[in-house]
DNA sequence: TCAAAAGTGTTGAAGATACACCCATGG
DNA sequence: CCATGGGTGTATCTTCAACACTTTTGA
């Protein structure tokens, strides 16, 4: 990109607008009980929207990669690190922001380990809800939220998606309940655990908790993925 | 979205990047033959890559929408207009321009009469160049490429993607040319005709050309996509 | 009558869906 | 012994891949 007309691209006489990176963020609810997706907001102390919950995101700054802004944002906000991200897209349409124009983008993660949440810099206080039970949201981020959840749900059709998410050790049962929660659907048993077989090798290991049969362990086996 | 800390934005003390828009344009060869697919490039008469072949593109504008700047750049740099794109994501990587850092959004499209291509503004020349062939390009955009065309191989899954490429009345053998030149594959014509077999409807025409019986024109059916 | 492209069906494999019962454990 | 969640197999349907010959036409 950048196929600029003029040589002396740095100095810009015309406005332009900024660019900033948006992160939605979901955890899932603590397995065992039904698991559910709670994603990551940030309350702005600021106008415009004081008060209402946003993404955590902020600017781009100069010769920083995009990925690395979103990283850095959860940082700042949140007080969370090594969260793997993805891409969604772009979105620029004017007015999004009432201060001037911006295109964010949008980038996606799904957080285990979410370590403790701390209100770092400007945001008054972070914190996680439940999908299906978001506040108002700052800006047009109840769209992106949207497109967050829809990009979630195509990518955990390769279940491998979901392998930095979960602990080195993981029964099946947690496997699921992470895909269900994405999916906001309901799996078979027999289905689901043969799709995921060629995937996943048990380690030999097992869970006891509660009055039951305890659980197999198993880890992602190594390999590409399928489907 | 957009979620700055300070609540006059628009007078940043920081540098920060700019935002482009890239366009992979491609359209197919002509019918009747092997079809092949070809991109739109536009020669660069100003340093840096000055001679090189390079995406169509350019800065956004302030207040001006994503797809806006595509179809504007578009049109001024080749003089095409009425071109159906879509996006595909954002490339940011620090030192991809080395005037400075600029964060582009890629569009990708497929374009059916592709009129007349005027290099106007200060592009030196527009250009066609099959897509197995392309010359050395400027700044990252043969990364750019690969990620289009790897795009619309996804997109082409779904045949009606195709719909605003073809003329109201097709041939299923023109439909089938296309797919392939998308895919980079030969399809099996039995199958692919049961596979579209939903998605099109006869006119009840025909079209005669050479000495072979005559091949039956179809059109899009309304209703949704399948798979 | 020939060359050239249009058109058409069947079979097998793989993958997806639906569905119900026994197992191992702790209390 | 019972409540709880863990674990398993089969039948059906749909989807995809492979594969070869007949039809219609203009020259």
């Amino acid at each position: 990109m950048k196929s600029s007309r003029s040589a002396t691209a740095r100095t810009y006489d015309f406005p332009r607008p900024a660019v900033t990176v948006d992160v939605a963020l979901f955890r899932p609810t603590a397995p065992g009980t039904h698991v559910r997706l709670e994603l990551l907001l940030i309350r702005r102390d600021l106008p415009p929207f004081r008060g209402d919950w946003a993404l955590p995101g902020g600017f781009v700054r100069e010769n920083e990669d995009l990925p690395e802004a979103a990283g850095r944002e959860l940082e700042e906000e949140a007080g969370l690190k090594q969260v793997v991200l993805y891409q969604v897209g772009a979105v620029g349409t004017p007015g999004r922001d009432p201060r001037g124009h911006t295109v964010t983008v949008l980038f996606v993660g799904l957080s285990r380990n979410p370590g403790v949440l701390s209100a770092g810099g400007d945001a008054t206080s972070a914190d996680w809800f439940v999908v299906d039970e978001l506040p108002k949201l700052a800006f047009d981020h109840a769209v992106l939220v949207t497109a967050a959840r829809a990009s979630l749900r195509e990518r955990v059709e390769d279940i491998r998606f979901l392998q930095d998410l979960l602990p080195a050790e993981f029964t099946l049962a947690e496997l699921q309940g992470l895909t269900e929660a994405v999916l906001g659907t309901e799996l078979d048993v027999r289905n689901f655990r043969r799709k995921v077989r060629e995937a996943v090798v048990a380690t030999g290991g097992v869970r006891r908790e509660g009055a039951h049969r305890p659980a197999q362990l198993f880890r992602f086996a190594r390999g590409k993925s399928r489907r």
